[in-house]
DNA sequence: GTTGAGCGTT
């Protein structure tokens, strides 16, 4: 259909990419290109598709040849109704053709036209963006939706990776949340971990690994509960006289505690 | 058939 992206990545030498966000999933290059062929010469469209489903992720790039034609799309399509959404439209920062962005600021994307009409421009989308506060929830529910697939094919390292950039532009600790993150995706490639989960899937069941130390207690009252009180405490049964649950019945005392330290003597016993 | 924060490919 498009015409665009056939042969990856054409020459970003001399052009400036526009980030199109909150287009819809069934928007394609061929529909943006009109749009923004309008305002300049647009020299390439790429609207980045998932890896596992293949659809749109509801943005895309397009690229001006010229930095002012650039930026006139940015102010007039920006907001602009496309398929009954608006999209929003505004300079690539993270893409390839970064070596032109200092530290967040556009040097050659962002010539001086715009930065009298990008007023316009950020206002209504910023406004969208930061004073949004179900931000929290709403990424958060995509993101289990996510990494319900995600888990099981690519980790979720992707998402997780553009993520962090965003928070590091905002946050200067990164590097503790970094790190924590670090962490914990190697805590849970734990060689030890892995190996255990492993070993017993081929070797043996699994119900024996975890509820080891607890077994000394399931067994005992799962396995016979009629059997503990008159065989194991006839005595308490005695001395309340008519205990329904001997066991479970402690007034004053602590059986918890009492069972617990004594978990192996049972099982020992039987 | 769905979703809606965000920054990209041969």
């Amino acid at each position: 259909m498009s015409h665009f992206g056939r042969s990856g990545p054409p020459d970003i030498s001399d052009t400036y990419s526009l980030l199109v966000l909150n287009i819809t999933f069934r928007t394609t290059a061929d529909d943006l290109f009109p749009l923004f062929d309008k305002y300049g010469k647009v020299v390439d469209i790429f609207i980045p598709k998932d890896r596992r489903t293949g659809d749109s992720r509801g943005f895309a790039f397009v690229r001006y040849k010229y930095a002012d034609e650039a930026s006139k799309a940015v102010d007039r399509l920006d907001g602009r109704m496309v398929d009954g959404r608006e999209i929003t439209v505004q300079f690539a920062k993270y893409g390839p053709n970064a070596e032109r962005i200092h530290k967040g600021r556009i040097i050659e994307t962002s010539p001086k036209p715009i930065s009298s009409h990008k007023s316009r421009s950020r206002s209504p989308r910023k406004r969208h963006r930061d004073d949004y506060r179900d931000r929290d929830y709403r990424r958060r529910s995509r993101s289990r939706s996510y990494d319900r697939y995600e888990r099981d094919r690519y980790r979720g390292r992707d998402r997780d990776y553009r993520r962090r950039s965003r928070s590091r532009s905002a946050s200067p600790d990164y590097k503790s949340r970094r790190r924590g993150r670090y962490d914990d995706e190697r805590h849970c490639r734990s060689p030890s971990r892995s190996v255990d989960s492993r070993s017993p899937a081929r070797h043996s069941p699994s119900p024996r690994r975890s509820p080891s130390p607890k077994k000394s207690i399931s067994p005992q009252r799962s396995l016979s509960p009629r059997k503990s009180p008159r065989d194991a405490s006839p005595d308490n049964r005695s001395r309340n006289g008519r205990s329904a649950s001997p066991r479970s019945v402690s007034p004053r005392g602590r059986p918890d505690a009492s069972r617990s330290p004594s978990p192996r003597h049972s099982n020992g016993d039987e």
